[in-house]
DNA sequence: TCATTCTCTGACAACGGTTTCAGTCAGGAG
DNA sequence: CTCCTGACTGAAACCGTTGTCAGAGAATGA
């Protein structure tokens, strides 16, 4: 509650003194000034600082689902940059509604000084409004149609799902089925067309059953896979485009006593900290999420230094990883060539 | 960057006659200043209304650990209050570390209206400062010594302990471990002494080896699992005392090629997403997550009501529930009598 | 000794709202 | 017609901090 005119008095100095002192100028009166900062407790308003200077030192952090892992572990990598460069980080999570999306980005824009945004969908236009209001503004995980001219931390999604494409092709799979993400956001997108060029590029066309386009959500990766079993002739693997959804997947399988990898290959995108403790092990393509948040941060922060502030807009692209565990093997059909590939397989884990 | 005093400007009157209008004041000139609103796109800057208020509608959120999905869901459950409720999140994660609480804390003091805290230890004083600095505070899923004054949203973390016992008392087994969470948090402590006394009411003493603290994240439950594995005579039953530390258990287990529940059962405390698909399924104690953020934000922000304000402090304490799965079985050495468990165990599930 | 730097100082004016207070004006009552 | 009431208004003060500015005082040089 003590105020800078408080400590002033104490010390018996002007506040301007004060404020001087603990910016870090020079100042006669120092030991009394400090002391008396100490006797009170006294901590400068962040209101009345921020009013005074237009800066609140403060970051908004806008996500989908905070109980996805993966944006979990992105936000506890902007949280960690935040701390450290004496900024704070305003939470927000959208359910993946673009309408609250709006709202919240509306109301943050008076309040940060910056937005760190994973958009709930590709055609949203209010982050082109956040720019126009002149808050610097980063994607993470997700683009946007238009958002060349934004600074954005991504993963090479279509890479990813082509990684995926090809590890099932070089098991020997031929009906091979795809539940992809919500297809207006960009990993949906790209996940999906990265991996059916892989598999046009071998000469496997996967008929229209087999492209189903989830949202990304548990329940959806569920019914897809229900949906995909019940046809005359279901697929002998299965590319899941994010965790949840893989997990959806994977209980489907269950209840449905569907043998993993036996009678059908699953594969997921996103890795879990439970990953290898499934049943069976799941077989995931993976990519660094902590670090996407912490080059997020890094990335917008730059923009309030002067050097930096009018730099172009830079995307950083990050590498994903295949890790092979045991939700994935040769089709049944293939049975007899399977000494082979296992052998392959092990050069690998 | 408009402000209230180029509203009053166009509109032809005075910022005084705007505040008004905005506050929902009759004004003769209404629609003048809504059109003039609308026009220039104004929005209050949040930093001088707070200022001048000194109230700032934002609320702090303190948790240990973000990617523990429990905490996750519990933000969850608070942000969602905070947004419909026209407050905002202000969020930090300590990294289960006093020292960074206190930062923290000290930080929030001066920008938050109120905080939500689920502190690190439970000798940390800085909570009961907090307090003294008159910004009203709620404790989520733990507790404090001295922290009688405070509201809190905890579950009975004793009785958690004691369902376990009773659960594994009740398979027959004798030879029980625990890995207990950090011993300086109340679900720690609670969790474990809940255990062990239902354990000694059934006239079963555990032997110190079989007694085991750990910190409640995943490495110490695979080192202490290692540990219990190596004794001369293992447990046939762990329980295990958060998330975390039980899919540090079920690695160990995997990597030593116990056989769960075979010659192991293992029950956790708190549910994950992926429960029923791991190997084996896991029987936990479960507790409500999201509802516990939503209760707390809720009981935070009723202090801001003048009614409620002096309220004496509230502590909801929730009940937690057994998941039976197939974690847990009889032990061995009751292999001939497990037909009759089975179907008592079938009763429940 | 006096002029000229140089360093540090406090008064004051912002920043953008809200609130108080002393009006102004219209309408109604006498 | 005058007075009073009530509804609305704008000027001004304030919230706590920072930046500007003119000036005080000490130190330096001539």
């Amino acid at each position: 509650m003590a105020t800078i005119h408080d400590v002033a008095a104490r010390a018996g100095v002007s506040p301007a003194t004060v404020s001087r002192f603990l910016r870090g100028g020079r100042v006669r009166s120092s030991e009394a000034v400090q002391a008396a900062v100490d006797e009170l407790g006294y901590w400068p308003s962040a209101a009345a600082r921020s009013l005074k200077s237009g800066r609140t030192h403060t970051i908004g952090g806008v996500v989908p689902d905070i109980t996805n892992p993966y944006f979990a572990a992105v936000v506890k990598g902007m949280e960690s940059v935040t701390r450290a460069e004496d900024y704070r980080l305003l939470l927000a999570n959208t359910d993946e509604s673009g309408e609250r999306e709006d709202h919240v980005l509306a109301d943050m824009i008076r309040r940060v000084d910056g937005i760190i945004l994973a958009p709930a969908t590709e055609q949203d236009r209010t982050p082109l409004h956040v720019r126009d209001a002149d808050v610097p503004l980063v994607f993470v995980d997700r683009d946007l149609a238009g958002g060349e001219r934004f600074d954005a931390v991504l993963v090479d999604n279509a890479g990813g799902g082509r990684q995926a494409a090809e590890h099932l092709l070089g098991l020997g799979h031929t009906r091979i089925a795809a539940i992809s993400g919500s297809q207006d956001t960009t990993p949906g997108r790209c996940r999906r067309e990265g991996f059916l060029d892989a598999l046009r590029g071998a000469g496997v066309e996967p008929p229209p059953e087999y492209d189903l386009a989830g949202d990304f959500r548990e329940a959806s990766g569920y019914q897809l896979t229900l949906s995909l079993l019940s046809l005359p002739e279901p697929p002998t693997a299965l590319f899941s485009a994010n965790n949840l959804m893989t997990l959806g997947a994977l209980k489907a399988l269950h209840d449905m006593r569907v043998d993993v990898p036996g009678r059908m290959s699953l594969i997921g995108f996103d890795d879990l900290d439970t990953g290898p403790l499934l049943r069976p092990p799941l077989t995931v393509i993976d990519r660094p999420m902590v670090e996407q948040g912490v080059l997020a941060m890094r990335l917008l922060l730059r923009k309030f230094e002067p050097e930096y502030a009018d730099d172009t807009p830079r995307r950083i692209v990050l590498d994903t990883e295949l890790v092979e565990r045991s939700s994935t093997a040769p089709p049944r059909s293939l049975a007899g060539r399977r000494a082979a590939t296992t052998s392959r397989r092990a050069r690998h884990s």
